[in-house]
DNA sequence: TAGGCGATGACAGTTTCTGACATCACCTGC
DNA sequence: GCAGGTGATGTCAGAAACTGTCATCGCCTA
């Protein structure tokens, strides 16, 4: 696998995620990264902005909060529809539940990475809160909405991650939800 | 001003500061900061962990909202002691207003400075949640206490700095947590 | 088969950040 | 007064993260 071979940045990725588990994110350089998937540490920043991107380069997400929330039934309450497509999600986020794992615990234990996660989780918000702004929604609902649920998540994956019994996501984000309703109402 | 001369950090952020506003953040460089400051670039990173944490130096937030929650009244609402605490806060936060609102700009238009913002955010949610935890809270309700008012304290803050003719912030908070509360009710 | 196009390499350069050791101002005990 | 300790700063070298620029490579198309 070098140069011209097909799907660098899937490569580059591998190459990442290997090196990280075999000897840690710090002692870890991007040269590294680059000469095992066969390619230069310039080309590794043509395909992520930076070093800790690799890590977070799940775009799709986002993508798929947004379908998910303009495809929802009409009539809902906000805060149902964004709760059900990051739902939805779950799955797709934890289909590779040790390597979900082992990435929860390189990103707790280091600051700059847990940046960057609360950075992406602000992203999904974003997303969720102009998916349903789109739905008519207004601004201020749709804005507590998305954060709302998103903090759920946030909650719920922390816990997941740090509790090897636990099995699906999906439900503990109700359970924090309802511990949040509980705890503001 | 140099060399031995008193607050040493005081000066190399009062230089950042005016900087930043001079010439935005990404073209300043580090070794600039340290120049006006008659300094070097060595003792600046002895003074702040990063060229980012020079505009983060709010240390005693994290201070005053502990002492505030662990000096609140028996038998309240965890989400009220909380509150209570960061409106406490708001007033410090935003005593030279202008300033609070020029600074709130350049973090906006930087997104490594928004990760760091989220990331100070959540230090502050755990403070307050460890505060409530040693009044005797339990673990879950603390953690959503502290998260659903430092996301109330989080959004009022950007409608406050975008928003000039925005007056006093700890009456916004309070706004943010009734929305939070009707939208998850 | 020539030429265009997108991806990659090569290379130099800037900036951030760190480690190691020297130097300076001040304070303390004698 | 002065020797020595202590904390803050300077100096220097260097690693690593990133960026700009131009050359090169493989493929595709006219």
């Amino acid at each position: 696998m070098s140069r011209w071979d097909p799907d660098a940045k899937g490569r580059l990725g591998q190459a990442a995620r290997e090196l990280f588990v075999e000897q840690g994110f710090d002692r870890t350089t991007v040269a590294d990264i680059a000469a095992r998937a066969g390619l230069t540490e310039r080309t590794f920043f043509r395909h992520f902005v930076d070093k800790r991107e690799v890590l977070f380069a799940g775009d799709r997400l986002a993508e798929q909060l947004t379908a998910s929330v303009a495809g929802a039934p009409a009539g809902e309450r906000p805060l149902e529809i964004v709760t059900r497509a990051i739902e939805e999600a779950c799955d797709l986020i934890t289909r590779d539940a040790q390597w979900s794992r082992r990435r929860a615990g390189i990103v707790a234990e280091h600051p700059e990475l847990r940046e960057r996660e609360l950075a992406k989780m602000g992203l999904l918000a974003s997303a969720l809160s102009t998916g349903l702004r789109e739905r008519g929604v207004d601004a201020a609902t749709a804005e507590l909405s998305a954060e709302a649920a998103v903090l759920a998540f946030r909650l719920a994956y922390e816990r997941w991650a740090s509790d090897a019994e636990a099995q699906r996501l999906a439900p503990l984000v109700r359970v924090v939800l309802a511990e949040l309703r509980d705890v503001t109402g």
